[in-house]
DNA sequence: GGCAAACACGAGTCATCGCTCGCATTAATC
DNA sequence: GATTAATGCGAGCGATGACTCGTGTTTGCC
């Protein structure tokens, strides 16, 4: 089962695309994008994503074959944006740094990914996104959470797994809920956001990894 | 334009209800409660929720004129349990109290009754629910956060207001963020869990609040 | 028992939405 | 210019789900 990619080098259905129809493709996720970043996935209708494209429905489904492959192809083109800064985030240079100005260095490029790409956060957090993203999401979800356990294994090596786990699950929800405050905020209080999400994680994890 | 609501005592419509009446509503309303949980508002079908309650569809119309009032009405419920809940949790002989002592009397009783009523947060976390419900969850927002901000206030009486309200929201986030891991943790490590969510919070605000 | 109202049923109605299909238009290649 | 494939259109199909309605059953009251 071949499936639908932007590269003609795919097997199976070599379909030329004209830059015309790769002019339209990104029309539509673009459209996609605002229309899933204003009502969710679930309710937003293909004819409401080709009316904000301009195109009649007939024109989106010559592109994608069904719903969940807008939101899938979407989804790839954010996780990929994603991964840039996710590995720019956690480069091991970082884990030799003190507390605060690891923070700095994990957090801003999350925090800044975050506000220039708010279809990100839309389609992963919706409740109602189809199997596949929610996969994607659980892969990335998990593989950030190992990360963060190797991280505070390296400074606590008596702690027994269970507690790194658990501390590992607690500051990252702690993140997860202090960007959405930071998304949220008004443009001249992102700042002070930004430092308040930076002084809890500070006070909660300082105690624990020590003052290096 | 009269609301439909369970007592007799309304006027425009003085429809008497039958004890079996009041036991299928009931009946229907936890149906309804444990669908919503389990698929969500948008996702919950009025027939799922009737065959959950084991009658027919034209029955549940018999006592909510709509899917939207079924949600309202347990929406109602829920806010009037949680309300006591509330009350018992911010009592103001809380607040002469040390930090983690005021955090036990306030946060034991809000994540019992988040234990024990998984529906609340099902219904009030959801993005599709219907606008009364929203407003109702807003409103309950508020009045927490200004609890919050008045007690913080009591404790830093020199910090100017846009600080208070930040560290208010900062504060409240991780509680809820905490909390949903809390109930999704294996019932072994909740108290566990729950202890991790304090001392985030002692953490943060001890700083802030000096030894008491 | 007799009557009216409340309760119960479930097939059917209607609107919405994902998606299709026949056909028109445009672009690439000769 | 001719041919072919890609692009574009929008009315309409089919499924789903909220909601109705005609009809039958149970309950409260005399």
């Amino acid at each position: 089962m071949p499936e639908p990619k932007s590269d003609a080098t795919e097997a199976g259905k070599p379909r030329r695309r004209q830059a015309r129809g790769e002019r339209r493709i990104a029309q539509l996720l673009e459209a996609a994008a605002h229309v899933f970043c204003t009502t969710g996935y679930a309710a937003a209708s293909t004819n409401s994503i080709a009316r904000e494209a301009g195109v009649s429905p007939g024109t989106l489904y010559q592109f994608f074959p069904n719903k969940e492959a807008i939101a899938v192809e979407l989804g790839d083109q954010l996780l990929a944006r994603w991964r840039a800064s996710y590995g720019q985030a956690f480069v091991p240079a970082h884990f030799e740094l003190p507390l605060d100005q690891l923070l700095d260095a994990v957090l801003d490029p999350l925090i800044q990914f975050n506000y220039e790409n708010p279809a990100f956060s839309a389609l992963m957090h919706g409740p109602d996104i189809p199997g596949r993203i929610a996969r994607d999401h659980d892969a990335l979800h998990s593989s950030m959470l190992t990360r963060v356990e190797e991280i505070l294994a390296g400074y606590l090596p008596a702690a027994p797994e269970p507690d790194i786990t658990r501390i590992a699950q607690t500051t990252f929800v702690i993140f997860k809920s202090g960007l959405d405050l930071v998304l949220a905020a008004e443009p001249d209080q992102r700042e002070a956001y930004t430092a308040e999400l930076k002084t809890v994680l500070f006070r909660y994890l300082e105690p624990l990894v020590g003052d290096r």
